[in-house]
DNA sequence: GGCTCCATGTAACAGGTTACATGATTGG
DNA sequence: CCAATCATGTAACCTGTTACATGGAGCC
């Protein structure tokens, strides 16, 4: 259903990029929930182009680095508001890999089970960690974040539920990590 | 990196498995984590046969039903195991089409948000109640599933991760819900 | 001069969905 | 007998990743 379509538009309705400034926003806390590599993104643009949801203009960078500033047509606009209205269902599917692998846990040894679980803490801990520091970061630089009317609200709501995301995975890591060490053979 | 090669062979690692019974499988529990259409799955069958993971015997249905019954082999076990030790990174993205919309929210008016948040917030209350239904049903049929050494220990760990992620979404929407209603123009 | 970053594109491949296609079994 | 389910496959298409490819700008 395109929704690379929809993520593009949606930046440029906030504010004119070049693709490379919306590979930079999928870089960051956006890339939690969805993003895009730069082969995907220009091929898109051209396209959107085409289809008259957006247009560039040409920008001239230093002596003639020629880049493409593109902004939202009102006919994106229209195209972008269709989907934010659209209550769509939930997935039945959210693919996690090693979810997967604790789903066959009875094909590990309790050592190796435990290696796993152990290091996959480990990296949820440091994830948690650094999300925390990019909220701080934004809370301090606009306070009025946390408020509805602010044009930086999406990306508040985006960091807070992020960090309770993984805040979650890590207590129900901890819980499992305590079953699988006080199960001694 | 073929993550459907190693849900297949996971399955069969548990028990011998037609392509019919494994698309079951994704349709069940597993499916909160992992998925595959049928199109998908029997190409990939004929696949790791080739490769000499997986061998199927075919049984007999009613009169003349011929279904193929796959077993995982050796190679397929050290195939597994291999990939089972692997402590690979955590994503930087898990998609989540809503979440995207979210980063948005200031592209909406105060009712438009409040309505996708509340048809959100149905949505995954059901979807916990289902979730809770299945342990229900699980932990009665087998109470010795949330033990590390019983062979239901991963489906039993799956649904405890899958009802404890959905419901810190809804904890998460209720709260922003709250800001969002009490925020009148 | 050289390194990092800015900036844009294409090509080949891998993973995944939808649609097309067929036929047997089971149970009411 | 009819419907739901069991059972297996292919083809076309879409999405997304990795690799290939190029060149300018800014800074030390």
């Amino acid at each position: 259903m395109r929704v690379l379509k929809y993520a593009i538009l949606g930046l440029l309705d906030q504010r004119e990029l070049t693709g490379y400034d919306m590979k930079k926003h999928f870089e960051d806390s956006l890339g939690q929930f969805w993003s895009a590599k730069h082969s995907q993104i220009y091929p898109e643009l051209k396209r959107l182009t085409e289809e008259g949801f957006i247009e560039f203009d040409i920008h001239i960078q230093g002596k003639k680095l020629e880049k493409k500033v593109y902004q939202i047509t009102d006919a994106g606009k229209r195209e972008l508001h269709e989907w934010l209205r659209k209550k769509g269902p939930i997935p039945d599917t959210t693919k996690d890999e090693f979810m997967l692998k604790t789903f066959f846990i009875s094909s590990m040894d309790q050592k190796e089970a435990a290696g796993l679980f152990s290091h996959q803490l480990q990296e949820r801990t440091k994830k948690v960690e650094m999300l925390e520091q990019k909220l701080n970061i934004l809370t301090e630089e606009d306070p009025s974040a946390q408020s509805l009317h602010s044009t930086q609200f999406g990306h508040y709501l985006v960091l807070t539920r992020a960090i309770e995301r993984e805040k979650g995975y890590v207590r129900w890591l901890q819980k499992t990590l305590e079953v699988i060490d006080s199960s001694i053979v």
